[in-house]
DNA sequence: CTGGTCCGTTTTGTGCACAATTCGTGGCGA
DNA sequence: TCGCCACGAATTGTGCACAAAACGGACCAG
């Protein structure tokens, strides 16, 4: 019987049974934390140099994304990060709410005060997306923010419906990145904050008014107009100018 | 310009763009109808000499089943029907309990009386799970049942939640291979049948209360004890034989 | 009869080569 | 100058061959 339970030969960087989940962790967080725009080619060849594995697994890797819906696949044409429509972005908002809403009742129901785990880990968590948002760093931010959210459901014990939500939320991040308003941004750890305090302090019901309050607020900032959706119209976008 | 734009060169059996989501639907529709039990092996050659295509293809949608969770794929062992645990169980119907709590409340926004076109659809798929019933079409009632819900989530409008909801449906009905007590079932056609109507008459609330019963009833008929879990129990299993 | 090891067969995993398609470029004619 | 066509380069799609691993049975020792 072999002695080396975890971690078998893994020497070759790249390589190895959990490559794959790694380059999909990875493109995947490119993608949520916006450094790739919506929009943008995958081309196979690149990514196989980047990552340092033949181009057969990165393909496996984006037709995992393809199934995620973060990225788009189109036959002969290659992948491209996926760039939702309007309509894509509310249906993705919406289911949010109604997972989210369910995910804190089952918080809610949680004897006060709360579990000393949850508590701790809840604001440590918030300790990191303040220290983020006072060092003005925006990338982290958003990222902790869907996290944020990501560990509330696993506070509420379904795996199942974290992991819908976890699609979610990177669904969500696409959209942002596609329908983001050029001026605006509500502070999310503050909404974060205030949530957690009416979770471990605040009257029955408090924290779910905030909690989808909040889901609003953050699609409210984005400009899902018909005209964002499809083809732009041009005439109106050239319609002052000379 | 090529005169033909639809079923382009799709002379040959197996092959063609669609062939990898013909299969993905035969071998998906197979395991929701429990033609496939449980912890069946799939194996690649098999697969693709049934379907007439290569094994690649056979690969690819392997992949893509086992991402949706319905089939699982061990490494250097290869692709089995799912077989979810008692707990996962329990999780993908909170999980619907969920959604399907918004698809309910949604629709029951509607004006009463409901569209023609949904009452008409609701009452012709009723006809044909009654119909399925009659004739004793336990594989057909299984389908048609999971299609029910499935239409619910259509009229509701939200193509993302409803495609979530699909893949629960089909996690559903593996649950239901895997944990169905031998004696048991109450008809889902009566109980469809009364959801609608409440949902055409009813009083405000009435079809919500249908359906989320209507979920337990069908999560109470599996058996979900621990010990149906995991690793069983020998000892309590040969406990009273000689 | 139990338990273990070895080896052949079967099945899965992976890289490579080539086919097919698309896109960009340049030439040609009106 | 504009439009069209064709060709070439680049990229994606697919089959195939081989490598790697697991399963099953035979064989053997205790």
């Amino acid at each position: 019987m072999k002695t080396v339970l975890s971690a078998p030969r893994r020497a070759v960087r790249g390589r190895g049974e959990g490559a794959e989940a790694r380059i999909v962790r990875s493109i995947g967080e490119a993608i949520a934390d916006r450094r790739l725009a919506p929009g943008t080619k995958l081309a196979e060849e690149s990514l196989a140099e980047v990552f340092g594995v033949s181009r057969e697994r990165v393909r496996k890797v984006l037709l995992l994304l393809a199934q995620r819906r973060v990225v788009t696949l189109i036959p002969n044409r290659g992948a491209f990060v996926a760039k939702p429509t309007a309509r894509e972005a509310r249906e993705v908002f919406e289911a949010r709410r109604v997972i989210e809403r369910a995910v804190v009742e089952a918080l809610d129901r949680n004897p006060r005060p709360l579990p000393d785990e949850m508590s701790a880990k809840l604001r440590a968590h918030l300790a990191r997306e303040e220290e983020a948002d006072r060092a003005g760093d925006r990338m982290s931010l958003i990222r902790l923010s869907g996290q944020f959210h990501l560990l509330l459901a696993d506070f509420a014990g379904n795996a199942t419906l974290a992991g819908i939500l976890a699609d979610l939320i990177d669904r969500s991040s696409l959209a942002i990145a596609a329908f983001e308003r050029r001026s605006s941004h509500s502070c999310s750890a503050t909404e974060h904050r205030r949530f957690v305090e009416a979770l471990e302090s605040g009257p029955p019901g408090a924290a779910m008014r905030l909690m989808m309050e909040h889901l609003d607020e953050v699609e409210r900032q984005l400009d899902l107009d018909a005209r964002s959706d499809g083809a732009v119209d041009l005439k109106s976008v050239f319609a002052d100018r000379t």
